[in-house]
DNA sequence: CGTATATTTGAGTGCTTTCAATACAAGTGG
DNA sequence: CCACTTGTATTGAAAGCACTCAAATATACG
């Protein structure tokens, strides 16, 4: 498989050859990573980046009565920290969810990529700033959307994201999920989504087993999920 | 009044004489805006930067059903819009709440300021990842909070960003919030806000008229709706 | 002083939660 | 290889938080 950041990064700048080893070369050293690691805890103050290159992470708060909300989830391709480029401390934590494959990155590194490749730093900056859209996304999708619509939009987000990365195949891809974590992260009881999710396959919208997501009618769950996929900019990178 | 953008910067960067008066240069072409004004607008492709000066304003999504919700509350010191340095185009629309003065700032500047002074521009890269985590806060809150716990979490975070721009008054600041943009950013409807401010002023926390907030008492507020400012980031930036 | 906007109150409804129990699958240790 | 543990999915019934609808009151503004 080619590498997931630069598939993602090519859809919205023309990388030259040059840059894309660049990005290949931030990947040197990688290790698998158990399921349920945590990569990063809050108050962590990490001297190198990590960046998900198989699997998927959460990115989530622990909150004083014990409960959990799940603020993103990262796929391939995508950065746990980038921030830490500028600010000192973790404000939550990272685990991985089933194995994944993570990249170490040292700070330094990422520095001089920006001090001698300011292009690729704007398109890192790009991937930074559609994670902002994206939390923003799900503000909406918490406050806005009942249960079922809301369970909808995840799954369509997901799809998109996921297809950005070249992890689609036909119609499903690989959401290693439990109803757990979903629930986490739509703010939801895992008894409640278990009743979403029945709907929703009762519905002929999609199939859900054995972390496989089969996605039967992505037209019919973006129109009545009200999803509109502007908020991922798929369009070309300002580089100026 | 000082610069509002000195005024947060400082709390978190040894700013030089010379870097302040850079800022300030930023806000020189101002003006002041009526209320319910649309300063952008979702698909709008600006050529400009906006900073608020004075007064409120929100970012926000339309609905389909048409519902709304509020993403963001703008103070003075924010940027409204500091991602079209990379981003082409708006997911979201920003408008002015009270009547607000906003600096209007063309992209050039900023860019020239981003190649002069490398370290005003960290600091700039701050603000927005500041901003990204207020957005995870408000992710934890929607999913994972009452209406009480989640006004009075709402409350507490305007108190400090108020504060960080020097606006604080012993513990009373302007708020300039119907019970409808309230309920707008918290994914309650207005009625329920009313309840829930109704107790809050029955439990002796707030006293909230003519928009104006006093905090009776700041520490119980925090404890009980678990306020916790490190997502603020009040540490020293790195800087290297 | 009239009109529009914002706040407040009440009653009834419903979506989602809570609590509890069952079924099922996967992994562990003896 | 099986008993046992653990995590996940599923189902049912009851309770509750927040919503809806509707109307009254208060406040701001021109």
């Amino acid at each position: 498989m080619d590498n997931p950041l630069v598939a993602k990064l090519e859809n919205v700048a023309d990388l030259t050859k040059d840059q894309r080893e660049v990005l290949r070369g931030l990947c040197d050293h990688a290790r698998v990573m158990p399921p349920n690691y945590d990569i990063l805890r809050e108050g962590d103050k990490p001297n190198r980046l990590h960046l998900i290159l198989e699997g998927w992470a959460i990115r989530y708060n622990n909150l004083a009565d014990g409960s959990r909300q799940i603020t993103a989830f990262l796929i391939p391709g995508d950065f746990c920290d980038l921030h830490t480029m500028v600010l000192q401390q973790m404000d939550h934590s990272i685990a991985t969810l089933g194995p994944a494959k993570i990249a170490y990155i040292p700070l330094q590194k990422l520095h001089e990529l920006i001090r001698q490749q300011p292009e690729l730093a704007q398109a890192l900056w790009w991937a930074t700033l559609v994670d902002e859209g994206v939390l923003r996304a799900w503000i909406v999708n918490l406050g806005r959307r009942d249960a079922f619509k809301r369970t909808a939009h995840l799954m369509c987000e997901m799809y998109e994201r996921m297809n950005n990365v070249g992890l689609v195949a036909g119609d499903q891809f690989l959401m290693p999920l439990t109803q757990v974590e979903i629930a986490d992260s739509l703010g939801l009881t895992p008894v409640h989504v278990n009743r979403v999710i029945q709907k929703l396959r009762q519905d002929k919208l999609i199939v859900f087993e054995r972390e496989q997501l089969t996605i039967c009618d992505i037209e019919r769950l973006k129109r009545l999920s009200d999803f509109d996929p502007a908020y991922l900019h798929p369009e070309h990178v300002r580089l100026d």
